[in-house]
DNA sequence: ACTGATATGTAGAAGAACAAGGTATGGACC
DNA sequence: GGTCCATACCTTGTTCTTCTACATATCAGT
């Protein structure tokens, strides 16, 4: 019952979401169904996690939206890499090999002297 | 005036700690040392991150307290793993493994078909 | 007597993610 | 025509973690 309730890492959502469209755009449902696939079934991001993140990311200008005719012919919005928001990436990226690498390293560390 | 103002991932702190007192009891102060050597100054705890999240893994069972006298020749608070605290380790690591490298696949994903 | 490193702690605020709910459209099937 | 499901968007309220800032005390050295 005192289950981990958290399906991510705190912090890591703005980066797997920039990531996502950083070729593409994309809309909110199928960001989370390509980081659903590309983590291979780890990484489940919530609807309820997932809008908030693309108001609080496009609030910022780092994304923008268009709306357009998906796939499915049905109306949704396409968020798309603004050039601030292609900086941050870049910047998330970075804080995230920095802080894995130094978690990896406090793991590893020896046992220490008596 | 954006900057990430966490020095820490969240949900990370616990596994942090719990693995710093794997092999030796500590006291508070000491661990948070021992964690910018081993991460290499990248990772510093704050004291106000640090207390409160020692006494919620003492209130979960995970370590225990016992008052000793440090080197410094002050008394500290030593903490210790109980056996509860190191199979929460294990499962902390596992965790962490997990996310690390499912974050690892997508931010290495392929740019998409068109 | 003062300072700096050691050592523990709390209060208040911010922020992110979650659970749970709601709305609506298009296609398929009966 | 009616029903169901997958798609697609969104909000509200709660919980949890961490941060900033502060408060306190001891010990060693000057």
């Amino acid at each position: 019952m005192d289950l981990k309730r958290s399906d991510l890492l705190q912090g890591t959502l703005d980066l797997l979401i920039l990531k996502t469209i950083e070729h593409r755009p994309l809309h909110g449902y199928a960001m989370a169904q390509r980081i659903l696939e590309t983590s291979r079934e780890v990484l489940a991001v919530q609807q309820g996690s997932l809008y908030p993140a693309l108001h609080r990311l496009e609030r910022k200008g780092f994304i923008q939206a268009e709306w357009r005719e998906a796939e499915s012919k049905r109306m949704a919005k396409f968020y798309s890499l603004t050039p601030s928001g292609r900086t941050q990436l870049a910047e998330e990226m970075d804080q995230w090999q920095r802080y894995a690498r130094a978690i990896q390293w406090v793991l590893q560390a020896e046992g220490a002297a008596s």
